[in-house]
DNA sequence: CCTTCCATGTAACCGGTTACATGATTGC
DNA sequence: GCAATCATGTAACCGGTTACATGGAAGG
């Protein structure tokens, strides 16, 4: 019963069970729709982390069969809802990225001019595809929970942000400018 | 000599060779000042991944020991740099992301008001934390090479966003303001 | 002399992905 | 009857991180 690190999965499954998700295949389907743009999960992993959790303490399981098939009904513990909420103010954010398109153009300069324009429009393409899903994945639920709306903003927000950048610079390198010769700190200026 | 599959840092590591480092140190310290903020390695990785590339033909080594230390100077062969160049061209653009701040303010609905805006604080202070560090390293090599340049551009530009973001956030929870009620369509407007 | 940087690596661990497997229920 | 969705899992694999280990060269 000692409280072990949680792991990534761990924490999103907490959050998502206090949120009212209760099996693993609903947990599934609403990180789906909303942190799957910035913390993904695969059922692979959620299933063996549920019986993990339940080893430890953090969550309790009954059972609820529909029909002949078995189904795991999982619940917070006060354990698990003690080990969420000191999660949750623990002042440390981890952030890990990896972003292929920018390390394309990172390599750019071995490409023509022409070759190195398809990456940008591939990643601008990308962006307007996220985009799109985020947008369209703007569901009911989300209006139940403020902060779950505000980072659905979020991502809205920086999605067109980066395809607004990807076209810039597009433009800028068919007019053969020098990309960016504005100053970086008006940039700040315009946030939503 | 079969063309496997590239990994995450073998590719990286051609693209670096190809912009001019010679050892694995270098790649390290130039990761370290350019493509950390979208692309890390770490060098227990980066060591053994250059024996595999000489193994499997893409890279070649030499050894040019400085004094009595052995030190193993790298150069793309042929097939390197063809790996290189249609990886390039390759339009699969991976995008992982851990955001471990928004996953948090996603659950934010389980915590106080306080509570809530603290890691809306503490996320805006490391983005600004990002933002000092990603203009701190920029450095004269990046003036060689123009995309690396425009990446190191796109690091401050969305970093600056999302501080930007945070603060607009942190000013409508304490004016008791439904955030973002703009629309998102106007976002579009202002990338740099 | 001491610290910092240069320089190169190994070993253990592990979280997470992918692929595979199964079958029941629901709606067309 | 068939397809899609609900629902739950296992097994193999692997890229990457962390921690550890070593020691020379250079500069103050």
């Amino acid at each position: 019963m000692r409280r072990p690190e949680l792991t990534g999965t761990a924490r999103l499954i907490l959050g998502m069970i206090r949120q009212g998700a209760r099996t693993g295949y609903e947990i599934k389907r609403r990180v789906e729709v909303s942190t799957r743009f910035f913390w993904s999960a695969s059922p692979g992993q959620i299933y063996p982390e549920l019986r993990r959790l339940e080893a430890n303490g953090l969550v309790s399981r009954s059972e609820e069969p529909r029909g002949d098939r078995p189904r795991s009904v999982y619940s917070l513990t006060p354990l698990g809802a003690a080990a969420l909420h000191e999660w949750l103010l623990d002042p440390e954010l981890a952030f890990e990225l990896r972003n292929e398109g920018l390390l394309k153009l990172f390599f750019a300069d071995a490409l023509s001019e022409e070759e190195a324009l398809g990456i940008v429009r591939t990643m601008r393409a990308r962006h307007e595809a996220k985009l799109a899903a985020i947008r369209a994945a703007g569901f009911a639920y989300r209006e139940e929970y403020k902060f779950a709306y505000i980072t659905w903003r979020y991502g809205l927000g920086i999605q067109a942000w980066i395809a607004a950048w990807c076209e810039e610079l597009e433009r800028d390198l068919l007019a053969g400018r020098v990309p960016f010769e504005r100053r970086t700190d008006d940039l700040a200026a315009s946030a939503g």
